[in-house]
Formats: structure tokens, sequence, C-alpha cells
DNA sequence: CAAACGATTTTCT
DNA sequence: GAAAATCGTTTGG
């Protein structure tokens, strides 16, 4: 089943990055399916949080749709060539978001090697977050879209993660956050091959 | 209006 | 292990 919105509009974003795990991501683009189980997630923690973009309830043209009702995608480019997909949750007028970072592939596996210039199926593939958005076809122009559309969902299909595989640590990439790179916003299944490794990852 | 920089990945040494 | 690639957003003059 397809996740209603009423599971992205709750207010504690951490709770929700930690069900994400298990959870399928779905991109249907042009007809054509791609689609992984999520096994990495990081939460962003709007204004209170200076990892955050909308830290400070900093409010441009960018983070505007963080402060949106939650079910929607919230898609930015990072150092110019990367996409990061991240899912706004809360609601209106409350910046928070989980940042998808990695998922391991299910369908589309062909569609997704070709858009990565791949021809062999390895976790880097989708272990990542930039080189997840590209082997799924997401694009910034895709910020703001509804995960209740057509083109991208996040399905329920039963997977139950045990707790004991599910991880808890510290961010990756944001070390400029001072203390707030210290808190366990990070959640990962243990042993999945497609967790990405990460800079920051110790 | 100009300048600096980043929630990263890949490739080369 | 280190460095480059590359551009929209943010910040300062």
């Amino acid at each position: 089943m397809v996740l209603p919105e009423s599971f992205y509009t709750r207010k504690n974003v951490v709770k929700i990055a930690r069900e994400l795990l298990g959870k399928v991501l779905v991109t249907e683009f042009d007809g054509v399916l791609t689609s992984g189980m999520i096994v990495e997630t990081e939460a962003y923690a709007g204004a209170t949080d200076k990892a955050s973009h909308a830290y400070g309830s900093r409010r441009t043209k960018r983070t505007e749709v963080m402060y949106m009702h939650g079910g929607i995608a919230y898609v930015y480019l990072v150092y110019g060539l990367h996409h990061l997909f991240n899912v706004v949750t809360d609601f209106k007028d409350t910046p928070h978001a989980v940042l998808v970072r990695a998922i391991e592939p299910i369908e589309g596996i062909e569609t997704m090697l070709e858009r990565r210039g791949k021809d062999k199926l390895t976790p880097s593939l989708t272990a990542g977050p930039g080189a997840m958005s590209m082997a799924l076809g997401i694009h910034t122009s895709q910020t703001g879209a509804s995960l209740q559309g057509p083109d991208i969902r996040i399905e329920d299909r039963g997977i139950k993660v045990p707790n004991k595989d599910i991880v808890a640590a510290t961010r990756v990439g944001v070390a400029y956050a001072l203390d707030d790179a210290l808190r366990p916003y990070r959640f990962f299944i243990k042993g999945n091959k497609y967790v990405s490794k990460g800079k920051g990852c110790k």
C-alpha cells in the first residue's frame, strides 16, 4: 500500500525517519518504474537543527517547500552535481524533513544501471544520496511533488525491520553544524550492503 | 551585482 | 588518500 499523508503529517520527524527503513521508494517517470527498499535515512529537525537548511526558521526560495504540509518531496542540488531527495514531514510552517540516503534496488534495475552508466549491479549503484537519486531519475524539478502523486511514492510492502537491525548514528557531512552534528539522527539497517559509507562515518 | 560554498561522488595517484 | 567536478543559493558590498 502507498503510505497515506497521515504517515508524514506527524510531529516526530526522528521517529518517521526510523519508520521509513524497510519501506519502498518508487518512482515512475514516463511509464518507467524503478524502486528500492529504503535502508538509510537522516532526520533534519527544521528550525532547531543547525544542520538543516531551515535552521533558525530561515525562509528562502529554496527552503520554502520544507515549510509546506508533510507528504511532499524536497529535492535540491549539492556541489553543483548531485540531487538529494528528502521527504517533507510535519505540518505547515514546521520545516522538518527526512533525507533518504540509500536504497536496495528492487524493480527497474536495468533502467537504473542505464541511468548511472553502469553495466553491473554493485552496491554503489544506489548507496549514497546522490547516486540513489540519479538511479531513480530524481531531479530538482521534482521538488514540491506530492508523494501520493503519479510520479513518486513510498509504499509499505509489509517488510518488517527488527529493532536489533536498526542502528542509530550521527549524520554524514554535517560537521559544520557543531553540537547538532552529534545528534543520533541517522538510521540504517545493520549489515545491509547498500548502506552508504559516507565520509564522516566512523 | 560579485563571491563563496556545500546534507557528494568519482577518479586518479 | 586526495582532489576535482560544477552551479544554484546564500551572503556581503
